[in-house]
DNA sequence: AAATGCCATTTCATATTATGCAATTTAATC
DNA sequence: GATTAAATTGCATAATATGAAATGGCATTT
């Protein structure tokens, strides 16, 4: 029932944006305190830390020694503190957990629920591209399907012209003398000035299309899936027959395709406000 | 001065091994609970990570919920715990900054007051071998120094042949149709057949060796260094005038690279005892 | 369909815990 | 070697996290 007269100074929350809240005090002491590390370039001493957390010293102290003991945190040259090896190990098993057919299910569903079109991903291997999986509905008139681990060459479709282009133009060379570019409809690109200048647009867009390339009728648009170490790892492609192919779709399918990305531990950008003291 | 005649019920203090004793009593059960999700392939329900940890189950619920709001934890189906994705961002950081140099420097200069003989560390580059650092003494007689920043044909090299044993045969003959495997001394493998000889004893042993075949005079022992992912990033080798040489510095040297690896993240073994409750 | 059981979640009074102050030790600098 | 600054430790206390119990949600059973 105390009321809120307290004369003592008004303490700062200085809860920084980055970490939700939490009901128990010191895990979100701690969290603040891994985040002011990981935004540290260089392996921080107590004072710094105190500081930028808002947390006094002694407090500080205890906690990251806590840390290091769990090897959440290393002590540097100095007695400094930086991130530790335990954040290494923990996350690669995060990684190997990581599939991007998982990440994708939901996304796909919801963007399939938006546009009523057929939703593929699929990975590289090799020259070709296989489809890992799909969103599409049982009933409903004409779709565009494709079987669960059916492969197409890259330069016919939207997706495998996102992994090309992903390589360099020595690389896009190696392919085009391996495969001879051979095509399937009268769209299809079958010549390697052609497939340069397609490439350099995929790099410059950041999507690719395929327009009745491998099947006549049929169209698709692709978005790239990123993984944490920003690497290209499957592409999300949206099916259907040309007709009814709207151009709108393409920023849907990119924010799926980045909302999966993101469940692959990417991270888009850093350039945060940072609404912070100096 | 209180004697142990607490009356109260003994609680087992089940500090699973895995963490340090710590001060401050939620950042050791955190940190069990984090090991145990880690041990688990699956992810948990809440009922199971109270029992493993031996948390209350309304404890356990809080510290997850918090852990989940700082993205340390996610959910999975059915209200399931499983590690977050903030673990793989602090874990590439981690990594980042790892470097082998920096991760060398003092196991080398153990290893070279051991020995007294020139400890160097040399990484990959193309078809050659690059010397990054080294640990050796300003003083005393004669010694084998090489230049940092120096290269050398991977054949020729102990630390070469290190990583050509990494490599399959394809490339391996690929490496010796470019570049001929010139040799240059008496003892120089210069023939295809002599070297796959010679690097399938190097996979074996696990270790390799140069006699006289860069320098005549001077051997080399090397042993690998390895990353978090099992990846050779390096070589570790001693350097010596080849009468000087003792083959039993051999597991010095076999530790000190082991050493140097835990440092880059690289786990020897998942064999741990287990003293746990089932 | 109603009920049962199980597990996750929330509430709340309380004891335990983490805290901040101050003192001490260690390291760095002049 | 003296001086200053930072890191570390001890301790009484206030604030915190805690566990018991109650509630809510979900799925399986009868």
């Amino acid at each position: 029932m105390t009321p809120m007269s307290t004369s003592k100074t008004v303490k700062a929350p200085k809860t920084s944006g980055e970490v939700g809240k939490t009901a128990i005090q010191v895990v979100e002491r701690m969290m603040n305190l891994l985040d002011v590390l990981a935004e540290q370039e260089e392996s921080s001493s107590l004072k710094f830390l105190a500081e930028q957390t808002g947390l006094h010293p002694s407090t500080a102290h205890r906690i990251l020694n806590d840390m290091v003991a769990c090897r959440l945190v290393e002590r540097g040259d100095g007695g400094t503190y930086r991130l530790g090896l335990k954040l290494l190990e923990l996350g690669n098993l995060v990684k190997a957990r990581l599939s991007v057919r998982e990440a994708a299910q939901v996304p796909m569903r919801t963007l399939h629920k938006l546009t009523g079109e057929t939703v593929n991903l699929s990975v590289r291997q090799g020259d070709e591209i296989v489809y890992i999986d799909r969103a599409y509905s049982e009933r409903s008139g004409m779709q565009v399907v494709r079987a669960i681990g059916g492969r197409a060459p890259l330069h016919l479709t939207s997706v495998g012209k996102l992994f090309l282009a992903s390589d360099d133009a020595n690389q896009v060379r190696a392919y085009v003398t391996r495969t001879g570019l051979s095509g399937h409809t009268r769209n299809s690109i079958t010549d390697l000035n052609k497939l340069d200048s397609e490439l350099n647009q995929v790099r410059k867009v950041g999507n690719a299309r395929d327009d009745e390339e491998l099947e006549l009728g049929v169209s698709c648009l692709a978005a790239a899936i990123l993984d944490d170490t920003g690497k290209l790892v499957a592409g999300l492609s949206l099916s259907a027959p040309t007709d009814r192919m709207q151009s709108d779709w393409l920023k849907a399918l990119q924010e799926t395709a980045l909302q999966i990305s993101k469940g692959m531990g990417y991270k888009p950008k850093s350039s945060e406000p940072s609404t912070q003291t100096s």
